[in-house]
DNA sequence: ACTCCAGATCGACCGCCATCTATATCCGAG
DNA sequence: CTCGGATATAGATGGCGGTCGATCTGGAGT
């Protein structure tokens, strides 16, 4: 990404005939903007978002025996949605017994919370 | 969603012997969860996010011709990057003669970012 | 050891998405 | 009104994502 650029090729345009102000550039780095664009599809679903919500507000607490009723989904899915979770970081499991708990990584969701504000 | 449930059916416990603390549900109700998926959606993609992060730097303006030679991609490509961002409600843009100009609009990312806190 | 159950994984299906090239639209200049 | 340049749209294509039913795994209780 981030090109040479000078101005639009092909432009006979000269210097100081820009449609616009100086070069522009993002702020964020490709990198930063590739995990945020991560987190941010691990999110891009309301099953998700509503998973990380309860998950939140009970942590460590809730078994999946529990969060699959909240849906109207098959366990495979709901299985498959804590999967994107856990491999975007935002979430971990933890067995105990025949059941699995869940609970949000705090901080993984922090770095786009500050740059959204 | 959030159907009736008792406990897990086919299941021989008892009321009590739950797996884990009484039935939990999310805070966020479904249709807040599907506009904050549907957010979170739009920035899930590393050249969206860069674009709102310039957009953000230089609103209104900065112009199309501008933001292409940012990243590898066509101009075709990144007009259709912004139009997602467009339907979503967090861009909007201008045409001042041949130019078009977009900027952040302020408040739509905003209850993606309380919820996140 | 056998069985049962919670949860994860697999394989398939289908729709959506990112990207490209080609083309259309729109506007200003001459 | 025609020409050229800036964006937008259309159409095609390859890949990813959400969902399901079926199956695998592994711990508990008998």
């Amino acid at each position: 990404m981030a090109v040479d650029l000078e101005f639009s090729p092909k432009t006979k345009r000269a210097a100081g005939e820009r449609c616009c102000e100086p070069v522009v550039y993002p702020d964020v780095q490709r990198e930063q903007a590739v995990r945020m664009a991560a987190v941010a599809r691990a999110l891009a679903d309301p099953v998700r978002v509503q998973l990380v919500d309860v998950l939140r507000l009970h942590a460590g607490k809730v078994c999946v025996c529990e969060l699959v009723p909240l849906f109207d989904l098959s366990q495979p899915t709901v299985s498959h949605h804590l999967k994107v979770l856990r491999e975007a970081g935002i979430v971990g499991s933890e067995r105990r017994g025949l059941w699995a708990y869940y609970f949000v990584i705090p901080g993984v969701l922090a770095e786009l919370a500050a740059w959204l504000q």
